[in-house]
DNA sequence: TTGTACGCGTTATCAT
DNA sequence: ATGATAACGCGTACAA
């Protein structure tokens, strides 16, 4: 009925909260007898610290947050879910990842990472293809809080990162070699509107895919670029649409912006009565379940996802307990997975 | 450096901790004058309320506990996705969301359940697929902390569940209907080994198969269903080797188990130079987005995962409010999407 | 509005 | 070496 706290505890055992508190956190100036009898009460008792006590107590939260701008998204589920299977294995905050999500408003993450971080509420943040002003990489700084990104870099904080140049190199260039000439991009949103956040790896795959072609004395072309702000199939079937509008002759289609946009490249292509590959060549990217599955199955550019969530956690580790004294940068390459649309 | 507290606010706006701390919870017995002195103080020093003091001092947490197995399933990750959508859109517990994960052990599960409850960390708890202890149930009724279960029912909590019965009986009846005799069944596992949960979903759309195949006369034969405790692209192959092993005739496969492993299902029927649907029809359970991007479009039962995760939070915050007087039980119903498969 | 006890652990200091 | 005492962390809420 009633809580039961440290004093029900101290009371029953005959010792005092201080004593309870030390058996609970494994300070050595205490008997095996007394701990013994301690930890044989608590049990009985069923006592669990109150977190918020504790938290208050001590400063330290025993929570990393986790931030990203939506949860359902493929990518950022794989991501959370490999980073707290790393956190199961290496037995740390085990029940402490707290995952938030911004919906994408800048508004409401720059919120959020001052609540967190004045609120004293993480012990390390994880952003994930969120960028966070240079004010509050500051702030975070001067508190001494470390920031982990994954999809971005900036001075101050830790990264991890695919190398998305190159992804969009191997991408392009594969479909160059094939003989390919006119090749479409659909993207990420490159030059955001206010209050929507920068998506980095957009401009580094833009990137990649120029350096492919003028590597191969292609001139680049604006009109060949078509951008998204969302990452869902209806943006594939548009994106098609609008390239082929402007040039009925696009042999190829390079979809950085994902697998999911990919496949509903290949739904408007197959609709429209074109072959993939032989009428149009498509390259996706993520490497997704679904996508070996499909009828073609999707030539893609595969992201280590698991590989990402693991060095994250791992390195906002190393990070807390005081182990990097300069900004760590992990770089992932990526992997040309060659199957039957390109 | 150091943290500003609500003690820096009183003095520099020169009145008391109460005062500031009426001011946050917006009591209207304040001074418009005070309150926008307090507010400009509170901007100026940029004070955020420490959380852990908050939740220490009123007994509510202000966090709804948000429990699956894994992040990573597509299912789960939807219906947190829309049950954070819901929170968002009506203003509560924004930041309150905590997920947990239990990794498939029960042990973690009963420990994290009794941590939440008796660390009053939450304010309800949603369980996504787990079904707690009867112990467990008893316990947080007692403490008053009300439980949300999808896909379960338990006496003494509110339940979100989908009607598997039916969808069970749908996708089989649409078999028969077809004119499919030996129609196998790929299923969650229903006898779950000691420290494995058990999947309640699996047993009912065991029954709606059943139901259907009495329906038409034709007698349920045990050697026809097989069962898995993961669901992956890989138990769909092997699932359908051994349904073959056992009747070569076999004419149609409902993969209760799941879109993914009906994939795995369909790989293997043609890996074999089984036609779908000619020589095998297959039904599937979920209606993921590539099912659709199939080759045959996948025919399956379709999950609405998104209106779940909105009943559910609807029901979590009617019950923190008081508002329920006795267990609410939403049953939604699935919806058989034919397609090509079947 | 203010004063202040309270919620619950942690930890520095002190006694044995 | 063991354990007790007491102050502390930060808001909330009730009596005054």
């Amino acid at each position: 009925m009633k809580n039961v706290t440290i004093q029900d505890i101290a009371e029953r055992a005959g010792v005092t909260k201080a004593t309870v508190s030390m058996v609970i956190n494994q300070d050595h100036r205490i008997t095996e007898k007394t701990r013994d009898k301690v930890l044989k009460v608590i049990k009985e008792m069923h006592y669990y610290p109150n977190p918020s006590a504790r938290k208050l107590a001590r400063g330290k939260s025993d929570v990393i947050a986790f931030v990203s701008a939506r949860f359902a998204a493929p990518f950022i589920a794989t991501v959370m879910d490999a980073f707290e299977q790393r956190a199961f294995q290496m037995g740390r905050y085990v029940h402490g990842i707290h995952p938030y999500s911004t919906q994408h408003q800048t508004e409401v993450k720059e919120e959020l990472l001052q609540q967190i971080l004045y609120g004293r509420t993480a012990d390390a943040v994880v952003l994930v293809t969120i960028r966070p002003s240079e004010k509050i990489v500051a702030e975070y700084a001067e508190r001494k809080i470390p920031l982990v990104l994954l999809e971005n870099t900036l001075p101050g904080s830790h990264s991890i990162r695919v190398d998305n140049v190159r992804g969009g190199f191997l991408a392009t260039e594969y479909l160059l070699r094939q003989g390919r000439k006119r090749i479409g991009l659909i993207n990420g949103i490159t030059q955001p509107p206010p209050g929507v956040d920068l998506v980095p790896s957009a401009m580094e795959r833009l990137q990649g895919y120029r350096e492919a072609l003028e590597t191969h004395g292609i001139k680049f072309d604006e009109s060949r670029v078509v951008s998204y702000g969302d990452y869902l199939f209806e943006q594939g079937r548009l994106g098609l649409r609008v390239l082929l509008e402007k040039d009925p002759r696009l042999d190829a289609v390079f979809c950085a912006a994902g697998d999911i946009v990919a496949m509903g490249v290949l739904a408007e292509a197959q609709a429209r009565g074109l072959k993939v590959p032989e009428d149009l060549a498509l390259v996706g990217y993520d490497d997704m379940l679904a996508s070996s599955l499909l009828k073609p199955a999707l030539t893609t550019v595969r992201q280590p996802i698991l590989q990402m969530g693991v060095s994250a956690f791992e390195t906002a580790i190393e990070a807390i307990d005081g182990k990097l004294k300069e900004d760590k940068n992990i770089i992932i390459q990526p992997e040309l997975i060659i199957r039957e649309s390109a």
